[in-house]
DNA sequence: GTATATCCGTAATTCACGTTACGGATCGTG
DNA sequence: CACGATCCGTAACGTGAATTACGGATATAC
């Protein structure tokens, strides 16, 4: 199989093992339901990806490569650091409370190992915290924002930003917020953000 | 057996059933691993829950009693609202990110009907509410706080207060939180509410 | 075209778990 | 004390999942 076909293969084999896990949870997600699901072999998911915990692994850094590539692509712009940050907000709050975020975060709470959770994690927060970071030092020598930590000044944005919706949406107690809801809770965060820090 | 007695044996089991649960997680925990660590047999186990899933209702029900009680306890006092809510900050923060709350939480994660998930909220923010409503209403009747909607001012505290923390736990990012982590949380939290609300 | 590698669909193996069952010990009641 | 209920420790049963194996089909490389 060539590598572009490969690719292709792989890429419908975990659209697949995402449908399987929204519908049935980790828990209820076999290798066999992800290879009948995308109408693949045991055999080959075991080759290619070593065992569940791989096919996971590679579910999880997938997401964040992209996660991470459409939240650069959103910094390429020259607009000022608070209308960034706007733009941004309702961006996060649906990639981070997605359908898909949601069942990674469950797939790696009931991870023991940690792993999926190092992963997950690396590429929501973590990944986001640097991307943030240049705009918020940006914002500042704008002179838009004040703060003297800029960590803080990031984990504040998140707080007002994202608050405790991804619990709730792990536990089931939160619908998938509407984009209605992610635009209300980005504006209501920057004005929150910018009556304290500015 | 009598009844006191049983009642006793009951926190037992259920002790050692957060013991498995904390160690193991929801998928690791077995009810005959519950009944070894519990000195019980599998038999009295299903005698008096049921099933797996009724062990578990059990205890998110009976720690939802306990987390409502401690806080009620917490309300019986002259003090102003804010000097409530400064109370109540810190004892928020632990019980809402604890080990055992954050087990609960991974079992809910992985509960596919649902039902953990609805029990743990109704013992958590959703108990937690109506408790801070008092103590909200009665910051504004004694002019601390300014606010229209008393549902919006709650939910940015807990934005404030508690944040993405459980996820974090969740997902195994986050250790428990020290008492000196609780208190500087909440500190944070009135500092930042005050700041926009008054 | 041929040979080899790989994939699919299915079966087989092993293990663990949820749940029930059982014999003996212990407890509670009359 | 005797009897019945219940608990403990252990075994048994059925099911499902992780993983490996296999025969035939398909794809790839020479």
């Amino acid at each position: 199989m060539r590598d572009d076909k490969r690719t292709l293969r792989q890429q419908q084999i975990e659209a697949a093992a995402y449908q399987v896990l929204e519908a049935k949870g980790y828990g209820g997600t076999s290798m066999l339901g992800i290879a009948r699901q995308a109408k693949a072999s045991n055999e080959t998911l075991y080759n290619w990806y070593g065992d569940k915990q791989g096919l996971f692994r590679a579910l999880v850094a997938r997401n964040a490569e992209e996660v991470k590539q459409h939240l650069e692509d959103q910094l390429q712009t020259d607009s000022d650091a608070l209308t960034i940050l706007e733009t941004l907000g309702p961006k996060l709050v649906r990639l981070l409370t997605g359908d898909r975020a949601i069942a990674l975060n469950r797939a790696a709470a009931a991870d023991s190992t940690g792993e999926l959770g190092a992963t997950l994690s690396q590429s929501g927060r973590e990944a986001i915290f640097p991307l943030l970071e240049a705009v918020f030092l940006r914002a500042r020598t704008e002179g838009q924002l004040t703060f003297d930590d800029t960590g803080a000044a990031i984990a504040l944005f998140l707080d007002l930003l994202i608050g405790d919706q991804q619990i709730r949406r792990v536990i089931g107690r939160l619908p998938e917020p509407t984009p209605d809801d992610c635009n209300h809770r980005a504006r209501r965060a920057m004005d929150h953000l910018c009556k304290l820090l500015r």
